[in-house]
RNA sequence: GCCGCCGUGGUGAAAUUGGUAUACACGAGGGACUUAAAAUCCCUUGGGAGCAAUCCCGUGUCGGUUCGAGUCCGACCGGCGGCACCA
């Protein structure tokens, strides 16, 4: 009776088959409800797949059968995201041409993914270094430039010296290249950059994230990279330096301020020194003569450290005086102006009031070079009066030592504040405000951590920016009938290291007439980042073939949004932020039709992290790393499939085993020998359990689940003995397709059915079917569970309790009347005595 | 330092709105089949006491709320992820 279950030829057949009746393929106008689910696009390594690719495709591949089998159309595509560093550096080492590693890739890893039986339709793979996909790149950041969302400046950016390139503030992490962890330097060169920052777009990107169903941590993550802030900006007006003392006086009009931003207006009256930036503009015209070596020799230093020497928190602060002096505009005291690098060029105003007294990093610049601290908040130290008490004083963010020895920065009361003196600082913050606003002093003001979007790149293997510099013209777009700018073959792939890509070699390239003149004019030679393909490739996916336009809008608006997300976690604040942009500004310029929204992701789930063995994150170094491929050999799609879904919550990082694949195969092979012993009149189960069981896995399966689903059905089976009822075992068939979809067919044909399961319609449970006969409850004593009973369905709550009260347990331990019993519905009786 | 998430058997993990903790699977031990092994099937498997019925303890630690806490609240300990002089 044991027939052995062949994986290879059953997974290879079915493959085959369905991609011949192109099962999966979707029509473009969804006729019945529609939904799109979609993978985060993989980069075609030369590595291949990694076992982590199958957790969320699988998961998304169940999502888009169930969907299907409940009569909706899916659109659910794949493709790749194919420029990058790795091809190049590849290409430099060994002179290969990255198009040509990159084919390779990506035929490979193609094949890889169509081994583990998903449901795309490969008709809509879209592939972001084909220049019939990168001319809608490059066309996207056209409109950016027209829009003057896409700029040049030469302001300082983050270098990463191995790659040979200029990084995005989200591609810098611990002050490290995001692909090498090199240290990031500075370097001053031209740079695209993409204005994400601007008003029209901040706020959205920031409160577009109330309305998603997207896991709270990454919201938060995104929250937290846009910082917003409030506060004001305050004008301290500079005290005018003796002539003697500053040869610039004469630059220093009747009245100069120094703008400042702050989150604590209430501590103005603290405010006993300001610092500048070291690069801040007004260092030169307020020194005087006397500080003029020390600033210059500090600026000096300043400018040569790394981000990571400046932001080190440990080292000490160091600063220099500037010999000038400020107005404090709350009580017109004089205060010193310094320079210092713990202030920031890039955030705020690139200077700050100094509030010793309640700013941490105040308080140790002023210990270390003896300026006053003068306190402006008294803590409000009176413990809430409660009974019981709750908690001691650091439970309410106190320390005893909080006001003697160290700087209070929570609310309070003020003081030393003038007028203000007693008000309550969250009160206070107002009034002063409101106060600097009349005077013309000051006003509110939000400030954000977000900084604009370095979109250059000086590398080869990327889209051409589409600009031309002309001397006459300035920088213009590369006309739009002129797409795709395709990328020229090179000699040498080679960084220049200079701050140019290697295309600024090719000099037939490079110089090119001025579309608006005429006349000569130069290519911009940079690329642009990889994030800027997969930035809009969904919307391709559902028109990938238009030529004309990046995708129709009527195919955008029978598709999107999409409905769900599925990928990794490592994206929150790189493609899920840019993508994000870049969608409001299509949908802004009407690329995407207004009937969608501006949110282009309506659900997102992230999966989690599949650890090696040893628990650690798996690597090449650690020899720890699973390949797929070995276990769809030994045990085929569907085990690797349903294992991955096995380990553990879809969100959660969770460590392989390679002893427990052998569960899922026990548990294949069972299915299958169940298969052999099915008999049109054989008893069926337990209606409880079989509509009970299509109706939790239903539920789970939308809730992302699959654990429990897969344990669903290994608890239906362990039912079965001997025959099984055929009729009850194409329901169990249909349950298990979505996850093991080749055994499923399988079976399915076997029981003599010539269409596709992935065609048939999800089984119904009826509810009533799932309405147990007798219920067993749980019997209490004081909370402790003493025994069970089970009785019929239809006995109510008093009859409930008297068989309950004679059990014999109960009664030698309840010891008379209960004083109390608590009855909850099919579920337990506890007395309290 | 700040923000977020997480601590359940030997292991991966289950557990509607608070309601019989440890489902399902792995591993381990025992048994059946076999000349033997593998495979398969059956039984046992949180800790402790007891011949047993049964009892006590038990979801990182301590406390609280409640008839009842893995679940809610507070403090602490440990781990993971993110940010990091952002004023």
């Amino acid at each position: 009776m044991a027939r052995e279950y062949n994986h290879q030829e059953v997974e290879r057949k079915w493959q085959a088959a369905w991609e011949r009746d192109g099962v999966y393929h979707v029509s473009d106008s969804p006729a019945s409800a529609s939904a799109y689910v979609l993978d985060m696009f993989p980069y075609p390594s030369a590595q291949g797949l990694h076992v982590g690719h199958p957790e969320g495709y699988t998961a998304s591949d169940i999502y888009s059968r169930y969907l299907r089998a409940r009569g909706t159309t899916v659109l659910h595509p794949m493709g790749f995201d194919a420029f990058g560093l790795p091809a190049e550096n590849y290409a430099i080492k060994t002179g290969t041409h990255p198009a040509k590693t990159t084919q390779e890739n990506i035929d490979n890893m193609r094949q890889q993914i169509k081994r583990l039986g998903f449901s795309y339709d490969w008709e809509r793979e879209v592939i972001t270094s084909d220049p019939r996909y990168y001319k809608w790149t490059q066309w996207i950041f056209i409109q950016l430039f027209k829009h003057g969302l896409a700029y040049e400046s030469d302001a300082p950016i983050n270098w990463c010296p191995k790659d040979k390139t200029g990084l995005a503030n989200e591609e810098v992490i611990d002050g490290k290249c995001e692909r090498c962890g090199t240290p990031v330097t500075k370097k001053q060169i031209k740079q695209w950059l993409v204005k994400i920052t601007d008003a029209k777009y901040i706020e959205r990107l920031l409160h577009g994230l109330d309305t998603l169903d997207w896991p709270e941590s990454i919201k938060t993550l995104q929250r937290n990279w846009i910082g917003r802030s409030e506060g004001a900006e305050i004008k301290f007006e500079i005290l005018n330096p003796k002539s003697e003392t500053n040869s610039n006086s004469k630059a220093i009009n009747s009245k100069q301020y120094i703008t400042v931003f702050t989150t604590r207006p209430d501590t103005l009256f603290g405010a006993t020194y300001m610092v500048l930036s070291p690069e801040h503009q007004l260092v030169d015209v307020i020194t005087t003569d006397k500080q003029k070596k020390t600033v210059d020799k500090y600026k000096k230093e300043a400018a040569a450290k790394s981000d990571l020497e400046r932001t080190d928190l440990a080292k000490e602060k160091t600063g220099v005086f500037t010999g000038a002096y400020a107005i404090n505009p709350a009580n017109e005291k004089k205060v010193p102006i310094w320079i210092a690098d713990y202030v920031l060029s890039s955030y705020g105003t690139g200077a700050i009031m100094a509030v010793p007294a309640h700013d941490e990093r105040d308080h140790a610049f002023a210990e270390k070079f003896k300026l006053p601290i003068v306190q402006v908040i008294k803590p409000a130290r009176v413990m809430p009066a409660m009974n019981p008490p709750m908690g001691s004083a650091a439970a309410w963010g106190m320390g005893d030592s909080d006001l003697e020895y160290t700087c209070w920065t929570g609310d309070g009361q003020m003081m030393n504040s003038g007028k203000y003196d007693g008000l309550d600082s969250v009160e206070g913050k107002e009034k002063i405000i409101a106060d600097l606003e009349k005077k013309g002093v000051g006003r509110k003001a939000v400030n954000y951590k977000l900084r604009d979007w370095l979109f250059s790149r000086q590398r080869y293997w990327g889209e051409p920016i589409p600009i031309v510099h002309c001397e006459k013209c300035g920088n213009v777009a590369v006309p739009e009938d002129q797409l795709p700018l395709e990328l020229p073959n090179v000699e040498k792939y080679e960084p220049t290291g200079t701050g140019e890509s290697p295309l600024a070699a090719i000099s037939d390239w490079v110089n090119t007439t001025c579309p608006e003149c005429g006349g000569p004019a130069k290519r911009e030679t940079n690329t642009m980042p990889q994030w800027a393909g997969s930035n809009w490739y969904w919307l391709r996916y559902c028109d990938p073939r238009n030529n004309t336009q990046l995708a129709d809008p009527e195919k955008l608006k029978a598709w999107l949004p999409v409905d769900m997300y599925v990928g990794g976690a490592e994206h929150a604040v790189l493609h899920l932020l840019y993508a994000r942009f870049i969608y409001m500004f299509l949908y802004d310029i009407g690329a995407v039709p207004q009937e969608v929204g501006e949110e282009p992701f309506a659900v997102l789930k992230n999966q989690g992290l599949i650890m090696g063995e040893d628990g650690q994150k798996m690597s090449k170094s650690r020899g720890n790393v699973i390949n797929p491929d070995d276990v769809v050999d030994k045990y085929g799609a569907d085990v690797l499939r349903m294992y991955e879904m096995f380990m553990g919550p879809f969100e959660d990082a969770k460590p392989w085993s390679t002893q427990g694949i052998v569960g899922i195969r026990r548990f294949v092979e069972k299915v299958w020998d169940v298969g052999a012993r099915t008999a049109p009149d054989a008893a069926a189960s337990d209606d409880v359990l079989v509509h009970g069981t299509i109706k939790s896995i239903t539920e789970k399966i939308e809730q992302f689940r699959f654990n429990t689903c897969i344990s669903d059905l290994m608890k239906w089976s362990n039912a079965w003995s001997g025959p099984v009822n055929q009729s009850e075992f194409e329901i169990f068939i249909m349950l298990l397709a979505p996850f093991a979809p080749h055994l499923a067919q399988e079976l399915w044909s076997q029981l003599g059915h010539d269409s596709y399961i992935a065609q048939e319609q999800w089984p119904a449970y009826d509810e009533f079917k799932i309405v147990e006969t007798e219920i067993t409850y749980a019997i209490q004593v004081n909370g402790k569970v003493r025994d069970t009973i089970t009785v019929p369905a239809a006995t109510d709550e008093q009859g409930t309790i008297q068989i309950a009260l004679q059990q014999e347990k109960v009664q030698k331990h309840l010891k008379g009347e209960p004083k109390k019993t608590i009855f909850v519905k099919d579920k337990l009786v506890n007395f309290v005595t």
